[in-house]
DNA sequence: CAGGATCCAATGCGATACTG
DNA sequence: CAGTATCGCATTGGATCCTG
Protein backbone atom coordinates (compact mmCIF):
# COMPACT_ATOMS: atom_id res chain seq x y z
CA UNK A 1 0.00 0.00 0.00
CA UNK A 2 1.67 3.41 -0.84
CA UNK A 3 0.09 6.33 -0.33
CA UNK A 4 -1.42 6.40 -3.57
CA UNK A 5 -5.12 6.58 -1.98
CA UNK A 6 -4.51 9.88 -0.21
CA UNK A 7 -4.27 11.71 -3.76
CA UNK A 8 -7.60 12.51 -4.77
CA UNK A 9 -6.20 12.49 -8.30
CA UNK A 10 -5.20 8.77 -7.78
CA UNK A 11 -7.57 6.83 -9.71
CA UNK A 12 -7.52 4.05 -6.65
CA UNK A 13 -9.95 6.66 -5.18
CA UNK A 14 -12.06 5.67 -8.43
CA UNK A 15 -12.23 2.01 -6.52
CA UNK A 16 -13.46 3.11 -3.49
CA UNK A 17 -15.89 5.03 -4.71
CA UNK A 18 -17.42 1.95 -6.18
CA UNK A 19 -16.93 -0.02 -3.13
CA UNK A 20 -17.76 2.86 -0.95
CA UNK A 21 -21.28 2.44 -2.68
CA UNK A 22 -23.12 0.20 -0.76
CA UNK A 23 -25.54 -1.22 -3.70
CA UNK A 24 -22.40 -2.01 -5.04
CA UNK A 25 -21.26 -4.05 -2.53
CA UNK A 26 -24.38 -5.92 -2.44
CA UNK A 27 -24.84 -6.24 -5.79
CA UNK A 28 -21.21 -8.41 -5.64
CA UNK A 29 -22.80 -10.21 -2.99
CA UNK A 30 -25.90 -11.27 -4.73
CA UNK A 31 -23.95 -12.61 -7.59
CA UNK A 32 -21.62 -14.90 -6.11
CA UNK A 33 -23.85 -17.09 -6.60
CA UNK A 34 -24.09 -17.05 -9.81
CA UNK A 35 -26.25 -15.09 -12.33
CA UNK A 36 -29.55 -13.51 -11.52
CA UNK A 37 -31.98 -11.38 -13.21
CA UNK A 38 -32.55 -7.59 -12.73
CA UNK A 39 -35.56 -9.23 -10.47
CA UNK A 40 -34.13 -11.36 -8.49
CA UNK A 41 -31.55 -9.15 -7.66
CA UNK A 42 -34.34 -6.51 -6.46
CA UNK A 43 -35.65 -8.57 -3.96
CA UNK A 44 -32.25 -9.97 -2.65
CA UNK A 45 -31.05 -6.72 -1.99
CA UNK A 46 -33.68 -4.66 0.48
CA UNK A 47 -34.59 -1.65 -0.14
CA UNK A 48 -33.39 -0.80 -3.37
CA UNK A 49 -35.25 1.34 -6.08
CA UNK A 50 -35.08 0.03 -9.63
CA UNK A 51 -33.49 3.42 -10.41
CA UNK A 52 -31.06 3.06 -8.62
CA UNK A 53 -30.40 -0.21 -9.40
CA UNK A 54 -30.06 -0.03 -12.87
CA UNK A 55 -27.53 2.63 -11.89
CA UNK A 56 -25.72 0.63 -9.99
CA UNK A 57 -25.48 -1.77 -12.61
CA UNK A 58 -24.61 0.04 -15.33
CA UNK A 59 -21.66 1.62 -13.47
CA UNK A 60 -20.53 -1.89 -12.76
CA UNK A 61 -20.91 -2.99 -16.42
CA UNK A 62 -18.88 0.39 -17.65
CA UNK A 63 -16.47 -0.88 -15.10
CA UNK A 64 -15.70 -3.70 -16.58
CA UNK A 65 -17.44 -5.96 -13.31
CA UNK A 66 -20.25 -7.60 -14.49
CA UNK A 67 -22.09 -8.73 -17.61
CA UNK A 68 -25.48 -8.17 -18.84
CA UNK A 69 -26.98 -10.61 -21.13
CA UNK A 70 -30.86 -9.79 -22.96
CA UNK A 71 -32.29 -12.72 -24.19
CA UNK A 72 -34.38 -12.06 -27.44
CA UNK A 73 -37.23 -14.05 -25.47
CA UNK A 74 -40.65 -12.66 -24.60
CA UNK A 75 -41.14 -12.03 -21.53
CA UNK A 76 -37.53 -10.13 -22.14
CA UNK A 77 -35.00 -11.42 -20.18
CA UNK A 78 -31.64 -10.14 -18.75
CA UNK A 79 -29.21 -11.60 -16.89
CA UNK A 80 -26.29 -10.00 -14.82
CA UNK A 81 -22.99 -11.98 -14.02
CA UNK A 82 -19.85 -11.25 -12.19
CA UNK A 83 -16.64 -11.10 -14.50
CA UNK A 84 -13.67 -13.12 -13.49
CA UNK A 85 -12.69 -9.14 -12.65
CA UNK A 86 -15.44 -8.97 -10.23
CA UNK A 87 -15.46 -12.54 -9.10
CA UNK A 88 -12.04 -10.95 -7.67
CA UNK A 89 -13.74 -8.33 -5.65
CA UNK A 90 -15.40 -10.96 -3.72
CA UNK A 91 -12.72 -12.02 -1.20
CA UNK A 92 -12.20 -8.67 -0.41
CA UNK A 93 -15.88 -7.88 -0.03
CA UNK A 94 -16.44 -10.92 2.11
CA UNK A 95 -13.64 -9.73 4.38
CA UNK A 96 -15.73 -6.80 5.15
CA UNK A 97 -18.95 -8.35 5.36
CA UNK A 98 -17.48 -10.47 7.92
CA UNK A 99 -15.78 -7.95 9.78
CA UNK A 100 -19.01 -6.35 9.85
CA UNK A 101 -21.17 -9.38 11.00
CA UNK A 102 -18.66 -10.17 13.99
CA UNK A 103 -18.48 -6.59 15.34
CA UNK A 104 -21.39 -5.19 14.56
CA UNK A 105 -22.19 -5.45 18.39
CA UNK A 106 -19.58 -3.72 19.30
CA UNK A 107 -20.14 -0.82 17.46
CA UNK A 108 -23.81 -0.73 18.57
CA UNK A 109 -22.86 -0.83 22.31
CA UNK A 110 -19.76 2.12 21.74
CA UNK A 111 -22.49 3.93 19.78
CA UNK A 112 -25.22 3.39 23.10
CA UNK A 113 -22.60 4.11 25.39
CA UNK A 114 -21.10 7.44 23.52
CA UNK A 115 -25.04 8.26 23.17
CA UNK A 116 -25.68 7.38 26.44
CA UNK A 117 -23.57 10.40 28.30
CA UNK A 118 -24.13 12.85 25.43
CA UNK B 1 -22.02 -14.60 5.49
CA UNK B 2 -25.46 -14.61 6.18
CA UNK B 3 -27.98 -12.88 4.77
CA UNK B 4 -27.85 -10.13 6.95
CA UNK B 5 -26.44 -7.36 5.24
CA UNK B 6 -29.50 -7.83 2.76
CA UNK B 7 -31.59 -6.87 5.00
CA UNK B 8 -32.09 -3.00 5.78
CA UNK B 9 -32.64 -3.19 8.74
CA UNK B 10 -30.22 -5.56 9.56
CA UNK B 11 -26.97 -3.12 11.66
CA UNK B 12 -24.89 -4.84 9.14
CA UNK B 13 -26.17 -2.03 6.86
CA UNK B 14 -24.62 0.22 9.16
CA UNK B 15 -20.94 -0.85 9.20
CA UNK B 16 -21.36 -0.63 5.01
CA UNK B 17 -22.29 2.81 5.82
CA UNK B 18 -19.16 3.26 7.25
CA UNK B 19 -17.21 1.33 5.65
CA UNK B 20 -19.12 3.18 2.68
CA UNK B 21 -17.44 6.61 3.47
CA UNK B 22 -14.18 6.83 1.88
CA UNK B 23 -13.35 9.39 4.46
CA UNK B 24 -13.47 6.45 7.25
CA UNK B 25 -11.48 4.37 5.54
CA UNK B 26 -8.49 7.11 4.65
CA UNK B 27 -8.60 7.69 8.39
CA UNK B 28 -8.17 3.98 9.07
CA UNK B 29 -5.45 4.02 6.92
CA UNK B 30 -3.69 7.39 7.79
CA UNK B 31 -4.03 6.48 11.49
CA UNK B 32 -1.98 2.97 10.93
CA UNK B 33 1.65 4.34 11.33
CA UNK B 34 -0.06 5.53 15.20
CA UNK B 35 -1.42 8.64 16.70
CA UNK B 36 -2.61 11.32 14.32
CA UNK B 37 -2.99 14.99 15.07
CA UNK B 38 -6.00 17.10 13.35
CA UNK B 39 -3.75 18.75 11.08
CA UNK B 40 -1.70 16.01 10.24
CA UNK B 41 -4.50 14.10 9.07
CA UNK B 42 -6.33 17.38 6.98
CA UNK B 43 -2.70 16.89 5.11
CA UNK B 44 -2.44 13.30 4.55
CA UNK B 45 -5.83 12.96 3.19
CA UNK B 46 -5.79 15.04 0.17
CA UNK B 47 -9.37 16.90 -0.68
CA UNK B 48 -11.16 16.92 2.60
CA UNK B 49 -12.56 19.87 4.43
CA UNK B 50 -11.81 20.68 7.91
CA UNK B 51 -15.71 20.25 8.24
CA UNK B 52 -15.96 16.62 6.81
CA UNK B 53 -12.76 15.72 8.48
CA UNK B 54 -14.25 16.57 11.62
CA UNK B 55 -17.40 14.86 10.82
CA UNK B 56 -16.05 11.99 9.91
CA UNK B 57 -13.64 11.68 13.08
CA UNK B 58 -16.59 12.29 15.89
CA UNK B 59 -18.82 9.70 13.80
CA UNK B 60 -16.28 7.16 14.37
CA UNK B 61 -15.37 8.09 17.99
CA UNK B 62 -18.83 7.38 18.22
CA UNK B 63 -18.85 4.01 17.06
CA UNK B 64 -15.80 2.99 18.82
CA UNK B 65 -13.31 2.95 16.31
CA UNK B 66 -11.10 5.96 17.71
CA UNK B 67 -10.18 7.87 20.80
CA UNK B 68 -9.92 11.65 20.81
CA UNK B 69 -7.60 12.86 23.01
CA UNK B 70 -7.58 16.87 24.10
CA UNK B 71 -3.74 18.06 25.13
CA UNK B 72 -3.95 20.85 27.73
CA UNK B 73 -1.73 22.70 26.44
CA UNK B 74 -0.91 25.75 24.52
CA UNK B 75 -1.25 25.58 21.44
CA UNK B 76 -3.97 22.99 22.08
CA UNK B 77 -2.76 19.59 20.88
CA UNK B 78 -5.63 16.61 20.00
CA UNK B 79 -4.55 13.31 18.89
CA UNK B 80 -6.66 10.69 17.45
CA UNK B 81 -5.47 7.36 17.84
CA UNK B 82 -7.14 3.93 16.86
CA UNK B 83 -8.91 1.77 19.22
CA UNK B 84 -8.52 -2.40 18.88
CA UNK B 85 -11.55 -2.49 17.27
CA UNK B 86 -10.69 0.42 14.87
CA UNK B 87 -7.29 -1.73 14.45
CA UNK B 88 -9.30 -4.19 13.56
CA UNK B 89 -10.72 -3.01 10.66
CA UNK B 90 -6.98 -2.46 8.91
CA UNK B 91 -6.63 -6.00 7.78
CA UNK B 92 -9.88 -6.28 5.72
CA UNK B 93 -9.00 -2.17 4.78
CA UNK B 94 -5.96 -2.68 3.23
CA UNK B 95 -7.38 -5.69 1.05
CA UNK B 96 -9.40 -3.70 -0.20
CA UNK B 97 -7.06 -1.08 -0.95
CA UNK B 98 -4.67 -3.78 -2.25
CA UNK B 99 -7.43 -5.31 -4.37
CA UNK B 100 -7.45 -1.29 -6.12
CA UNK B 101 -4.06 -0.77 -6.70
CA UNK B 102 -4.06 -3.94 -8.08
CA UNK B 103 -7.17 -3.37 -10.09
CA UNK B 104 -7.07 0.44 -11.33
CA UNK B 105 -5.84 -0.05 -14.92
CA UNK B 106 -8.16 -2.90 -15.88
CA UNK B 107 -10.92 -0.80 -14.36
CA UNK B 108 -10.02 2.01 -16.07
CA UNK B 109 -9.30 0.21 -19.06
CA UNK B 110 -12.82 -1.66 -19.14
CA UNK B 111 -14.51 2.06 -18.90
CA UNK B 112 -12.43 3.52 -22.02
CA UNK B 113 -13.18 0.40 -23.97
CA UNK B 114 -16.74 1.34 -22.27
CA UNK B 115 -16.89 4.79 -23.35
CA UNK B 116 -15.40 4.33 -26.74
CA UNK B 117 -18.26 2.62 -28.03
CA UNK B 118 -20.82 4.55 -26.80
C1' DC C 1 -40.10 -8.33 -17.37
C1' DA C 2 -36.76 -4.78 -17.35
C1' DG C 3 -36.14 -0.70 -17.09
C1' DG C 4 -36.59 4.70 -18.88
C1' DA C 5 -38.53 9.36 -17.70
C1' DT C 6 -39.73 12.74 -14.63
C1' DC C 7 -40.24 15.39 -10.47
C1' DC C 8 -38.89 16.51 -6.05
C1' DA C 9 -37.08 16.34 -1.20
C1' DA C 10 -33.08 15.56 1.41
C1' DT C 11 -28.55 16.32 2.25
C1' DG C 12 -23.77 15.90 1.32
C1' DC C 13 -20.16 18.72 0.52
C1' DG C 14 -17.24 22.65 -0.59
C1' DA C 15 -16.00 27.46 0.25
C1' DT C 16 -15.54 30.88 3.39
C1' DA C 17 -15.31 33.18 7.70
C1' DC C 18 -14.93 33.12 12.54
C1' DT C 19 -13.65 31.36 17.63
C1' DG C 20 -11.76 29.02 22.14
C1' DC D 1 -4.10 24.62 16.56
C1' DA D 2 -8.42 22.63 16.17
C1' DG D 3 -12.11 23.18 15.12
C1' DT D 4 -17.43 25.58 14.63
C1' DA D 5 -20.93 28.32 11.93
C1' DT D 6 -23.29 29.59 7.97
C1' DC D 7 -24.50 29.65 3.12
C1' DG D 8 -25.66 27.50 -1.01
C1' DC D 9 -25.10 24.58 -4.86
C1' DA D 10 -25.17 20.10 -6.76
C1' DT D 11 -25.82 15.56 -6.46
C1' DT D 12 -28.27 11.59 -4.62
C1' DG D 13 -32.06 8.95 -3.95
C1' DG D 14 -36.96 8.02 -3.34
C1' DA D 15 -41.67 7.89 -5.34
C1' DT D 16 -44.43 7.49 -9.21
C1' DC D 17 -45.82 6.61 -13.81
C1' DC D 18 -44.91 4.89 -18.27
C1' DT D 19 -42.99 1.76 -22.23
C1' DG D 20 -40.45 -1.74 -25.57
Amino acid sequence: MKGDAFDPDCPTRLILDRIGDKWSVLVVLGLTGGPRRFTELRGLIGGVTPKVLTQTLRAMERDGLLTRTIFAEVPPRVEYALTPLGASLRRPIEAIAAWAEENVEAVVSARDRHDALA
